[in-house]
DNA sequence: GACAAATACTTTAGATATTAAGAATCTCAT
DNA sequence: ATGAGATTCTTAATATCTAAAGTATTTGTC
């Protein structure tokens, strides 16, 4: 079996926390957590969404999503609405509210991946970019 | 602000998922979480640790591990002992049960492994690993 | 040798992950 | 039209994450 050390998920999980510890301390200043903020940025990409569809953008299962909604929705940035054609389906998006954040974290954040991409290099970014796109189009491993 | 599709830790996060797949099955088989495998594997190589470095070479946090062992050791895969220098440290190793299931498994893991680096590439593997270890190196990013 | 500071681990509280099961709504073939 | 099955979302139960506080033990200093 492989070394403890050099399996893949445990090196994409360091990777994933080396690359985290440029922007949580953004986040925590803010009061809001990953997958809040995973979720406000899917929104604001996508302008509105249905609840099955921002948890599959966002890699987040639909009973978790539950209660991440929940508590944004408490806290004013997103508001939801029942579909007309559709009864069983929720449409999300952002709040003003939202959008102010957006306007005043934005340089901050920009800033932040700049000086992750000079630290990392850009070319490497570029790679690994590649790399990991490839690796996540595998076909999944039907068991 | 960067695209949401292009976020790099989203797509370690994909990636990650894309590489678990392959394995989930197993665990899953067995009864074994993710968290329970990684800390499993981090006892067999070193064979006996204290609490604090097994929690940094599996990337969790003290406080989760405690609930970790605690079930680990209820399912009878590891034990725990004081240490006699240092009342505050508990060592902790792996039991005859853990062995046994190392032997059992390790042939159907070392073969999901292999599927994988076949589906993969072996050369773009190395690659991913190189650039993976180098972002991981980076200095933290003191806020 | 007593005591403040450091260290290892646990506990607590709130948020999220994961699986299974439940509730509401829709689709479709009959 | 209608009942079986599918789809969307939620609830429930257990495990884990995260930050902060608490305990016990040890270390360094006076």
């Amino acid at each position: 079996m492989r070394k403890f050390e050099d399996s893949l998920p445990l090196q994409l999980l360091k990777a994933r926390e080396a690359t985290m510890a440029y922007f949580r301390p953004l986040l925590q200043e803010n009061n809001i957590t990953e997958q809040q903020w995973r979720v406000l940025r899917a929104l604001k990409a996508y302008e509105e969404l249905e609840s099955k569809q921002l948890a599959e953008h966002c890699c987040i299962l639909s009973p978790s999503l539950t209660g991440i909604i929940k508590r944004l929705e408490q806290q004013g940035y997103i508001k939801r609405k029942k579909s007309e054609e559709d009864q069983r389906r929720t449409l999300l998006s952002l709040t003003d509210k939202a959008l102010n954040l957006f306007e005043r974290l934005s340089p901050d954040v920009d800033s932040r991946y700049r000086a992750f991409t000079e630290q990392y290099g850009a070319e490497k970014l570029e790679q690994l970019t590649r790399l990991l796109r490839e690796l996540t189009e595998l076909e999944g491993h039907a068991d």
